[in-house]
Formats: structure tokens, C-alpha cells, sequence
DNA sequence: TTTAAATGTCTATTGATATAGACAACTATA
DNA sequence: TATAGTTGTCTATATCAATAGACATTTAAA
């Protein structure tokens, strides 16, 4: 963990830490021990006071992340970063899976509305035509992963937001209504700042950053079935290509 | 753009607020009139003071996305974001070739050195076991678009550096190689917020965010050929990935 | 039981962040 | 040429972020 902190960036220097430090414990630089460096080592290596290193620790142990023991010191409490493995069978659950005890999808909201002009294209329809919008936050182990707009033909799907409130899976519900198998046609990954729905939705802090994709599925005919704007915590989570 | 900034947070307001302009122009929010709206109405729509705003605008004045002009407003100069396809065949400067005019990649330095653990891990050599280090930029119509660090086994491809030197290509450099195909077998994708080398080689300024892949490309036996951490300006760049 | 090493708490000081208000300077248009 | 609307600059004040140092408290090991 090398690497200065940046001053005078609108990120405040205990922040930047925090992260730091969250990333490092997730790549299990500190397993060996189960702790965290001392305070003042931290300090020393970061190049700034103890005092900032504490106002980092601190953040972390409100995430749960840390927890301090004076005069032993900061024991890791839990140490994750998931990986989202992005291929051709891409599925939010079995993709996971093995990496957390329990996987649960729970829808927001639903409503039926008209494709908008970026939904049709990515759908293949025509712009009005009926789709159904499913708001959902996909969660391993309790902590949220992920917030998703999703949409869905509504002439093929109808019916399909009940089903996934019941089964918890786009897998599952998709095969109560017939569909058995699709596949991942397309992924486009961005990243940005996470905005005040992310924060509240995945329980993130201001200037966190979030993973963006935008998919397509399709059945095994190439007709596109859903179209999804996932949003993940950049520090929870990473993708992985496979080709 | 709804919603408020919120305080306290470690993340300054002015760059809370240059964050969400900066992604609004991204989306298209101000396209009828190429301008952000006027200071004011920025402040009450975020509810912050207008010299709150002024600073966030004079952050993305220095990114080079908006020119304030006194006693007219503050005009939109760039809101794109170029597309990088990930396939079996992912390559840069095809990748991005129809979307600017000119793409070069320019070799910074490079070196022979022993694998590490890691980089023995990803060209599955023996640790140890000689390698060469290229760190290299990639500019797309003389803008960075991406910094590098490659790895590639030292004993097949000696004069690997002087060929990227010439051809500013890494395909090019692999066929003067005798290498004539090869095939991009992983990658993995993370974001996080650039360090100062990041600042440095792709003239971002501290505070935004970079996307990072670990990338392995094999020839057509599968052996490694390269193993690259490569990290992308998250404001020019999105991934695609085509299954 | 002593001691070293770690976290916890307190005071004080400096610089960055944010608010508030007033007014100057510039642009486009009526 | 006024005038409304906009950005630019200045002063002042309050709060947050960061540094600095001192010392208390707890733990584990010598």
C-alpha cells in the first residue's frame, strides 16, 4: 500500500484513507494478523497525523468493517470484495454465490410504461410499445450489492414482477413464465461518483464510487429479453471478464 | 437532478456538485442549450451558496468541460466519452480507431526484470523468471486515454520495447515478433479514485475517478503472452462487453 | 508486577470549506 | 442606449478538516 493521500481535492484526507484502507483489507493485506497496522504506523505511512488515521478508522468501524480494542488494536471484523464473473451466463446469483452465505433480489417498485427511445433501441422495439420497469436492490449476506433498473417486454413478461418477488431471482421468474435459459448479449461498464438514490439504495457514503452497467439479455434465439441499469459499490465488488 | 448534497460527509460540496454537473452533461441534460444553467439556479437547486457552485464550476473549468463567459453563462466545451470494446480480439487501437482520427501509444520506460508473484501468476512463469516492464500511454487524438503497465515474458519476446517504440502498437510489435495472432483471455475491471502517477500520465486533475483492468492475453495455444494493469480516465472512457 | 504497545481523550492552532452580502464588469437584447 | 441577466471579485464570519502535543487507559507479554 503504497501511494500518497491527495490534499486540497474536495475528498477529505481521512476519507481517502478509509478507502484505502477498506480496499487493503479486502485484498487481504492484513490477514496474516487480522488487524490493522497501528495507528501511528498507519499514520506514518500515509504522511499524516494519528489523528487523521483515527477519524478514518472510526468511518470503518461505523461500516462495521473495523472494530479498535484499546490496547490491543483494530481488529478486522469483515473483509469483502466481491467478484462478478461477466460472461455469456452471466447471473447475479450463481455468479456469487459461492462468495456469500445468502443472495436475495428485492424488488422496489414495478410499473408498466412505454419504451423511451434508449429502451426500444436496446430491446428491439418500436418506442411506445408496453415494457414493464422493475426497481430492485440485489444483496449477498445483507449488505447491499447492487441497485438495478430493469425492463422487460410487457407483452412476453407480464406477470414477471410478482414472480421475482416470490423467487428473489431473474433466473427463477423468467422460468415461471416459460422462459428457461438466455444469455448475456451485451455489457457496458462506466464508472462515476455514486448519486443520492445510489447512497441511499446500496448505503454508501457521499463521493464513494459506483460500477455502472448497462446490459442486454436475450433468449437463445438472440431476442432481447431484458435490458438492466445496474449500479454497484466500486469497494464491494469487481467484474471479470472471461474469453 | 434532483436531490440534495449532503454535509459532513468527508467529501467537500463543491465536489459533490461538480460531480453530478459534470455526469449531467454526460446524459445529455443541457443539449438544448450548450449551456449549464446560471449560477444561481444551481445554487438554489442544489441549496447551497452560489460561491459553493462557483467552486464546483471552476473545478470543471480546470477538467476543461465548461468555459464560463462573463455576462453570458457557462458554455458545455466536451461531453463525450469514448467506447472500448472488450472481445477475444480486443485490441486498442482498433478498438477505438473509428471514434477518433489519431491513436497513438508511447512507451514511458521499460525494463527486464524477475516475475513477481503476481505477474508469475497471471503469464503462469516461475517466479523469478525474467520479464519485461513497459509503461506505456495511450492517447486518442493526442488526449490520454489510458496509462499502462505490461508485462511479457522476457525470453520470447526480447526487443519488444524497440518494436512498441516504432509502431506504437502492441499488435504491430507482436507481429515483427513473429507473434501474428492472439486473443485476450481475461480481465478483470475495478474503479477507484486516481493517485497522483494517474494525475500525472492521463492530466486528470486529484479527486477523479479512474477505471483499472487486469488484462491477459494469450497467443492462439493459450500461453500468455501479456499481462497488463492498465487504468482509464473514467470521464473518456466506457467498456463494452460483447458475448 | 512491571513494562511496552496500543487505543482513548483532551486542548490548542492552522488552513480549507461554506455561507452571506455587496458591487463591479461584461453580454445580449429590447 | 438602457436594462436585465450573467459571471467576477472583494470582505467578513462560522464551521469542518488536519496538525501537534500531552497524557490517560487498556491489553498482553516479559
Amino acid at each position: 500500500m503504497a501511494g500518497q493521500v491527495q490534499r486540497q481535492t474536495g475528498v477529505a484526507l481521512w476519507r481517502q484513507i478509509a478507502d484505502r484502507i477498506r480496499q487493503a483489507i479486502s485484498a487481504g493485506a492484513y490477514d496474516e494478523t487480522g488487524m490493522v497496522p497501528p495507528e501511528t504506523v498507519l499514520a506514518l505511512q500515509f504522511g499524516v497525523n494519528r489523528h487523521t488515521v483515527r477519524s478514518a478508522l472510526a468511518a470503518l468501524a461505523q461500516e462495521g468493517i473495523v472494530r479498535a480494542v484499546q490496547g490491543r488494536g483494530t481488529l478486522i471484523e469483515r473483509k469483502e470484495r466481491l467478484n462478478f464473473p461477466i460472461t455469456r451466463r452471466t447471473r447475479f446469483t450463481t455468479g456469487i454465490g459461492e462468495q456469500a452465505r445468502e443472495m436475495r433480489g428485492l424488488l422496489l417498485s414495478h410499473s408498466e410504461e412505454k419504451a423511451d427511445a434508449e429502451v426500444a433501441r436496446w430491446l428491439k422495439l418500436r418506442e411506445g410499445e408496453p415494457v414493464i420497469r422493475m426497481e430492485t436492490v440485489r444483496k449477498a449476506d445483507g449488505r447491499p450489492v447492487s441497485c438495478a433498473t430493469a425492463w422487460f417486454p410487457a407483452r412476453r413478461f407480464a406477470g414477471l414482477p410478482d414472480a421475482y418477488k416470490r423467487t428473489e431471482s431473474i433466473t427463477k421468474a423468467f422460468a415461471e413464465l416459460g422462459l428457461a435459459d438466455y444469455v448475456r448479449a451485451t455489457t457496458e461498464i462506466t464508472a462515476s461518483h455514486a448519486d443520492d438514490a445510489d447512497i441511499a439504495a446500496l448505503e454508501l457514503t457521499p463521493g464513494a464510487i459506483v460500477l455502472i452497467t448497462k446490459a442486454m439479455n436475450t433468449d437463445l434465439e438472440g431476442i432481447p429479453v431484458q435490458y438492466a441499469i445496474s449500479r454497484f459499490s466500486a469497494d464491494r465488488v469487481q467484474f471479470t471478464i472471461e474469453n
